[in-house]
DNA sequence: GTGATCAGTCAGCAT
DNA sequence: ATGCTGACTGATCAC
C-alpha cells in the first residue's frame, strides 16, 4: 500500500540559481510586461530566449497540474452518478416489490367477491364473472 | 480537436548509437543472462552501471504505458457501469408502469364487483365490503 | 529487483 | 501565446 512521501519537497525542476524573477513572478507577469523587465535589465537576446523558454516550462508545469486535477474530478463524477444511478435503481426496485403486494391484494379481494358470489348463486354481469389472468 | 500525429515515430528516448543490445532484448533479459553478456563483452563497470540504469528506464516507460492503459480500462469500466446501472433503473421503471396499470384494473374489477352488490342489496361479509385504501 | 504511480518535462495539436 | 494531453523520465513507495 501507498503511504506518504517522506519529504513533501519536489524536484526542485529548474529555474537558474542566477534567477532575476521567481518562478512564481515569471509565470504570473505579462509577457508584455516580461520583455520590458527583460530589456530594462539589458539581457541578451539568448538569454531573452531562455527566459522565455523557462516560462513555457513553468507554465506547463501548471497545465500538467490542472490536467491531473481534472482528470481526478472527471473519475469522481463518473464514480458519483454511478452511484446515484445505484442508489435510483434499487429504489425503483423497492417501489416495484410494494406494487405487487398491492396488486396481490387487489386480486385476493376481487378473487374472494367474485367466488362469494358464485357459491351464493348470484349472477354477475359478463364482464365481471371471469378472472382476470395473472400477470 | 485532436487529430492524429502527423509522424507515428516517437521521441526516439535514449539508446546511445553505440548499443551492443536493443531495448527490446534489454528489457526482455533475465538480470542473471544481461549481467553474463556484459562480463563476457568484457565491460567496464562504468558502463555496466550505465546499462543497468538503461534497463531501468525502458522498464519504467512500459510500466508508464500500463499504468496510462489501466487508466482507461478503469475509466471504461465505470462508465459501462454506469450505464448498465441507468438501463437497469429504466427498465425497472417500465415494470413499474404495468404493474400501475395492472394494480388499476384489479382495482376497477373490485370496486365494480362492491357496487354492484351494494346496488342489489347483496350483503357483503365484513372483510370484502369496504374499499381498500388506494395507495 | 520489480511494478506502480506521481510530478515534471517535452512534443504536438487546437484555439 | 496559451492550454491541454500523451508519452517519457526520475523519484519514491510497496512488495
Amino acid at each position: 500500500m501507498k503511504t506518504e512521501r517522506k519529504d513533501g519537497s519536489r524536484k526542485a525542476p529548474l529555474s537558474p540559481p542566477s534567477s532575476l524573477i521567481s518562478d512564481d513572478e515569471l509565470v504570473t507577469i505579462s509577457v508584455r510586461d516580461l520583455n520590458r523587465q527583460l530589456k530594462m535589465r539589458g539581457l541578451s537576446r539568448e538569454e531573452m530566449v531562455k527566459m522565455k523558454q523557462r516560462r513555457r516550462t513553468l507554465k506547463n508545469r501548471g497545465y500538467a497540474a490542472s490536467c491531473r486535477v481534472k482528470r481526478l474530478e472527471q473519475k469522481d463524477e463518473l464514480e458519483t452518478e454511478k452511484s446515484a444511478e445505484e442508489r435510483e435503481r434499487l429504489r425503483t426496485i423497492d417501489d416495484n416489490r410494494r406494487m405487487r403486494e398491492e396488486i396481490e391484494a387487489y386480486y385476493q379481494k376481487y378473487e374472494a367477491i367474485r367466488k362469494f358470489a358464485q357459491e351464493k348463486g348470484i349472477a354477475l354481469p359478463p364482464e365481471l364473472e371471469h378472472d382476470i389472468p395473472r400477470l
